[in-house]
Formats: structure tokens, sequence, C-alpha cells
DNA sequence: GACAGTGTTGCATTCGATTGCATAAATTAT
DNA sequence: ATAATTTATGCAATCGAATGCAACACTGTC
């Protein structure tokens, strides 16, 4: 494209200002064109328009951002993106938020605080305008860096110590509770339990559930028949090894989420414990793949998409209305 | 906070300016302090440095972005973000990246050319530095727009036609074809394919693989075992019903992907097909609860995650370099 | 004491779009 | 025909940081 008379970049993508040279007008109307002015002559109007597809103009989101300082860009930040589980989150939230027009920008905490703080302080340069967060442990007071210069917060999953804001959470107490007495309806009496770190609320939340039903139920609450490790796959193969191992082991476990099963069956099938005495599994996060996964009497379904959702809608109402908190 | 003497806005988060007033220095210097430039004197940097901790000030991104071209955000786009698969390849992906300052603002395409047009025109305005795509379809027109304007992509996973680029790919052919040696080895003489759409250039070559060895092999090749679905779990339960429903079915299946296999095994378990005549799989791709699926052989490992840490160096070489192709 | 050389810092412009205010043009009222 | 409105557009400042160039301060030299 050459253009006769002024001087243009015909090197560069084309800006507002290019636009405004070819259709005759100033950048201003070229800027109010893009943006649906309804003060805007028609004739105008079109000749902009057509301006615009004949340079192939595309607006540039970080000039337009800086200036009226909205980014439409989401943080989310998980403590490991390549669980599904996350990942799931995810997906509601970017639906929500995609629609919105909004996009999410996906961090990765790898379980630490220290890398999650890393994310959060990122974000917060880059200007997002809010941020959804699965915390990685128990603390989040990094959070209130983002709160402090109003941009919203809402959390999901798990619930944090110092700092404040809406959490999207699912009923773990009552959850874990309903599977362990399925267990001792079907006649379970040694009941284990493999747990994640109890720092962790949801992990502290599904222990609380499973105690609580042993004792609805006057079952005894045995410590040897109670590990805790950290929601992994490995964890979950070593915990149910050790269970299984003692003398006089559980005949039933409770399991208290996907990845911990996943471990669990990889032992009972490596070292096909199946044939002495039959284990019976309950556990947590009904996943694509819970119901293949062998010994599974039930699982808890979580709505996971949903509290992505869920998350999202929140957080899009608190930036609209620009109500923080 | 508050200052006297000189106008200064309380509300906001402070900018570069506001650290000069503090340091009693002009911005430029500020500027000079936060990008480490060396001709500063180590007094006044000290100034400016605490002058930065007492306002608590962090660089607005979008404005820097604005001035020095580059975002340090690729844009990542997936067919569908809640498939393990793509997210492993995200993992990889965004590991290399964030190390070295970027970070991933990943979309959902929604296995539609629409949506992934979308979203490269949504990441060219936001100005993404670079791309990295897993194609929803055969067709790669769009995101010429990226190039046009020198914005670096690089494709995972698959090929595809009207648009020319750097693509990380496995060796399909040869590793199906290694899957279904294996059942021949094994001495399987009616082997059923289920494949996904042979648009997909992964989907394909998966097939050829299987076509190869038949006729290596001397085997025949049956139409009546050969089905194409769309690399979904449900697609994968469908075909292998209507594989398995007809007289004189298969007794082998290769299935040439994860979430098809599920599918497959599925359709099993709810049947309980597995009574009969025991049916032997043979799968592509090897996620952490492959082995844990019945009747699977053999499956091919494909460095997932690897995949995506290979695109990203690639691409990141390619921005670093500013050799677009 | 004048001058070159070196090391620090500030001034002013720039990136691309938005927007309050002013003004010009078109329309209506008188 | 002129004044009063209404409508459409342009001007110029602004968002926050980066940077080429100029200017200043200091040291050392002859």
């Amino acid at each position: 494209m050459i253009f006769f008379g002024y001087k243009t970049n015909i090197y560069m993508t084309a800006t507002a200002k290019d636009v405004a040279k070819l259709a005759k007008v100033s950048p201003s109307t070229v800027s109010r064109v893009i943006n649906n002015d309804k003060r805007i002559s028609e004739k105008t109007k079109d000749i902009v328009l057509d301006a615009i597809k004949q340079l192939d103009y595309k607006v540039n989101n970080i000039a337009r951002s800086l200036k009226t300082r909205q980014t439409y860009t989401i943080g989310f930040i998980a403590p490991e993106i390549s669980e599904e589980f996350f990942m799931r989150v995810a997906k509601g939230a970017e639906k929500v938020f995609q629609e919105a027009g909004y996009s999410l920008i996906i961090c990765n905490a790898n379980d630490s605080l220290d890398e999650e703080t890393a994310r959060i302080k990122l974000l917060h340069e880059k200007q997002i305008d809010g941020a959804i967060i699965i915390p990685s442990t128990h603390d989040g007071s990094a959070y209130n860096m983002l709160l402090n210069d109003d941009i919203p917060v809402v959390l999901a999953d798990r619930k944090v110590e110092n700092f404040q804001a809406d959490t999207i959470l699912v009923d773990n107490v009552n959850a874990s509770y309903a599977a362990v007495e399925h267990l001792i309806n079907n006649g379970a009496r040694r009941i284990g339990f493999i747990g994640g770190k109890r720092t962790l609320s949801n992990a502290q939340e599904r222990y609380d559930g499973y105690i609580r039903a042993l004792g609805d139920y006057n079952l005894s609450i045995e410590e040897k028949y109670i590990r805790f490790g950290d929601f992994h796959i490995k964890s979950g193969f070593d915990l149910t090894k050790k269970l299984l191992e003692q003398k006089e082991p559980p005949t039933h476990l409770f399991i208290s989420n996907y990845y911990m099963h996943i471990g669990a069956v990889k032992y009972l099938i490596e070292t096909e414990k199946t044939a002495p005495f039959s284990i019976s599994i309950a556990s947590f996060d009904d996943m694509q793949m819970s119901a293949l996964l062998g010994h599974a009497s039930v699982t808890v379904q979580q709505p996971v998409v949903e509290i992505g959702e869920k998350a999202a809608k929140l957080l899009l109402g608190r930036i609209q209305s620009r109500n923080i908190r």
C-alpha cells in the first residue's frame, strides 16, 4: 500500500492515525467509530470503516488500556496447571470471561508460596482487572497486594488465612461424611483415611467429615488407619502401601482426592492386593476417569467446572460494579 | 501517605513520577534505576530504590509495553483447554516462558475454526509477542494474520494447510506402526482401528501407520474393522460398540488417542464384553491414567510436556532473535 | 586557569488511543 | 433573515514509562 501526498509508515501495522489520514478525518473520529459512539454521522462512519478495512487496522489494546485503565485481562493462578481438576476450574472461568470479552492469563504456582507471590506481583504489573486464585497454601497475605490497589480477587476451592475475599467452595465436610457413611452402611468397620495436607482447608474439612461420620456411627477412631500426604499420585500410592502393609489393615478406604485415588489403585494393581481381601474405596472428586478406576464404590462429585464459572461470575460482577469487596 | 508542597494523588497507585518527586530526581532517573542502567550513581540508585519501597511502587507494564513494543505475553490456543493432553503441552510451554519472564494467555478454541480465528484476532490486538497454537482444524490460513505483522507462531501436535511455520510433532506413523506391530507379534489377526478425523494430520498419520503395519505383515485391510470419529470419549465409546457388535468382530483394537481409549474401556466395562473373548488394546498417548485402564497391552508414549517445552523454546528463540520465520 | 574527558542526570518527545472542551456546520425556531 | 439549538467533528492534553540528546559536574592535564 502506498499513499501519496503524506508520509505514512507502510511497514508497520496501521494505527488510528493512518486510518484517519486515509479517511480524511481526525484520529478522534476514528476512535469514536471503533467505540460505537452514537453521535457520529452514518456517512463518516462508513468512510472510516472502509479505511479500516483497507488498511486491515486493528486496535492496539495496549495503548487503549493505558488510557482506559482496563485491560480486559484476568489472572488465574493454580497450584499446578497440569492437573485436570484445576484446569477444569480454569475452563469454567475461561468460558464465562471469554463471553464477556476478557481473557485469562494462566499461571502455575508450583505448589509454592514464593512462586505464587511472584505471579501475583507479575499479574499486578500487567494491570489485570481481577484475579481468580486457587491457593497453594493456607497463607493468603500476598493477595492483599491486589486488593489494596482495588483489583478484585475471588478464591476457589480452598480458604486461606490473612485474607478476606469471596471464596467458592464445596461442602467438603458433608460430602465426605456422606461417602464414609455409604461405606459404613455397606458393612465397613475398618475404614482407612488418606488425606491431604491439613493446612489446606479442603483437606482438613474432608478429614472432619470422616471423623464425624465415624463418631455418629460409634466406630472408634484408630490413628493407625489415618494418614496424611499431599494430594498427589505418589502420596496416594505410598500411604495406601503403609496402611495396607500393617497387620489387621483396613478393609475400606476413604481417599480425599482424585490423584491420591489414582495412586491407591496403582498400588493395588501392582501388588495385586485385590486377591486376599477386597478393598472398597470411597473417594473425593469425580473425574472423567473415576468410574473406570477399580474398587470405587462411591465417589463424591464436585461440580468442578461450575466452581470456575461461579468464581468467574462473581469476579465479573465485582469488576463491572466496581465494588471491590 | 501525604506529601506536602506538591500535589500527588494519594489514592492511586504510585507512578514513576511520584517516586521521582519523593527521591527528588527526574522520572528518567527512576526509569533507569528500574532497568538497571549502569550509568547511574550508587547514591541516587539507593535513594530511588528507597523511594520505590516507601511508595510500594510497581511498574505499569502496560505503559512500558506501549513504548517498548514488547508485552512479554504469549498466546496459547488449544482446541479444548480442559483436556489433559493439551494442558500438559501448555504446562511445558508455561514453564519455559515463565522462566524467561513471559506469561501465557490461554485460549480455548472449542474445536471451532471461527472461535480459533476470533482468539487469534484478540491476541493480536493484545500485542502478544508470539503464539503457540495447537490447531483445531486443518486450515491454518488465519494464522497468517499474526505472521504478517511479524508475530512468530509455532504449531504443536498437528500440521495445517495454508500456513507455513515450525511445527513440533511426534512421529505418528512409526509410533502407531510399532504399536500395531506389537499386537501382531502377539498373535493378533483381526485388529480393529479407531481413529480421529482424518483431516487432522495426526489422525491421518496414525491411520497410515496402522495400514502400513498390516501391509508389511500381509494382513488384509478390512473396511469393516476401521472407524473414524473425533478423538473424544463418546466417539471412542460409540465406535467400539459398532466394531464389536458386528459378527466376527475384531479381537484386538488399535485406538488412536487417549480419550477414545477411555471411551472404549467404558464401553467394555458397561457391557462386560470382556467375558466371551478378551479384547486387547493398543493405544496412542500415555497419560497418568493409561496404565490403570484395563485391556491395554501397549501404549505409545508421547513426550507431551516436552512438546510444549520444545515449541516454547523454538518460539522464544524466534522472538529473541527477531527472526520471525 | 582553561580545556578535554568522563560520568550523571534532566528535558522533551514518543508510543497509540481516549476524551473534555471548543468550534463549525446543519437544523429548527422566531 | 437571524438567533437558538442540535449535531458532528477536531484540538490538545493525557495515560506511564523509555530514551536520544543536551547539559551539567567533576576530575585530571598541561
